[in-house]
DNA sequence: CGTCTTTGACCAGCGC
DNA sequence: GCGCTGGTCAAAGACG
């Protein structure tokens, strides 16, 4: 592998993001952020499927904190490839919903990949990849074609039965930024505790990165990911929209996204209507695990 | 001991 | 129908 920038050490964090409705809300809505390219944040009504409660759920992980300002995202129901698209339309016909459904034998998920579920993209900044509050467990790594670097995927270990998946890719024009991919949600209350730290916390960061695997000069994302995420928020999130991305990332042209505001406002009540503004808030959406986990997670890294 | 990362192989979707 | 690509599985090793 010729890049091995250690995905896992961003995104044990990742997520994370959050704390503070007003916080996200002036991202989301922010000028400065928009201004590359529109709304940072989109919410399409044709995913029909997406309740808002799906989305809290989805942004939960990314709305625990403060550092939330260095990430955007996109939600779109799930589109492999859009060029793909324009000429063959998903035919998602046994896909929707059918997400536990099991295609052939050990095969639980393959059969349905680049059909099922919605995605939601985001663009985190290294350091709010940190954040995240939510234990991922890495099941993969891919190197993708016309990026230089690979692609981590993750799983919600938190629970057994939990779909929540996501991707991690490091932005290719900014490699600061990761273009972080959620899948599914979590069918689970955030996790107050990890079951074991046992081998969360073996990113020794640098040293390993550096020594053992060293593998590639991309290893400063140790470095991000053992920080102890602070400075996110001076982060600016620069979307990407088209450009020389690709793929995926094509995802990210926001030509035909629509901003709702009512989204927004969605997000932001129950961003403060579950205590999301606060590090301190107790929350009825099971805030408690934000700190706990917050120094689980991201602090041990 | 339990969990996590790493990594090669397998398999299905998709474009041509 | 074929080949490419992406997503997932699973075994082995590592860590606390």
């Amino acid at each position: 592998m010729a890049d091995d920038w250690d995905l896992h050490a961003v995104v044990r964090g990742c997520s994370a993001v959050s704390s503070s409705a007003t916080t996200t809300a002036t991202v989301f809505s922010s000028s400065n952020v928009s201004s590359h390219t529109s709304p940072v944040f989109t919410f399409e009504p044709r995913s029909n499927t997406v309740v808002f409660g799906e989305v809290r759920d989805l942004y939960t992980p990314f709305t625990q904190d403060s550092n939330a300002s260095s990430f955007s995202c996109l939600n779109y129901p799930e589109e492999p490839r859009q060029r793909q698209n324009l000429k063959r339309p998903l035919s998602l016909s046994a896909s929707s919903g059918s997400v536990t459904s099991k295609p052939t034998g050990s095969n639980t998920s393959r059969s349905k990949r680049r059909k099922i579920q919605h995605k939601k993209v985001c663009h985190v900044a290294a350091e709010a990849l940190n954040n995240d509050v939510w234990a991922w467990r890495k099941y993969g790594q891919k190197p993708i074609k016309g990026s230089p670097y690979p692609r981590g995927y993750y799983r919600c270990s938190t629970s057994k039965g939990c779909l929540a998946r996501k991707q991690v890719e490091r932005n290719r024009s900014d490699p600061a930024m990761f273009i972080v991919t959620y899948t599914a949600e979590h069918n689970h209350p955030a996790p107050t505790h990890r079951n074991s730290l046992a081998g969360s916390t073996r990113q020794k960061s640098s040293d390993q990165q550096t020594t053992t695997a060293a593998k590639s000069p991309t290893t400063t994302i140790a470095a991000y990911s053992t920080s102890p995420v602070t400075s996110a928020d001076e982060f600016v999130m620069p979307v990407e929209v088209g450009g020389d991305l690709e793929g995926d990332e094509d995802l990210l042209s926001l030509s035909d996204t629509v901003v709702s505001e009512d989204f927004f406002e969605g997000l932001e009540e129950f961003a403060v209507g579950d205590s999301f503004s606060g590090n301190s808030a107790p929350a009825s959406f099971d805030l408690s695990w934000v700190v706990n986990s917050a120094a689980t997670t991201s602090g041990g890294i």
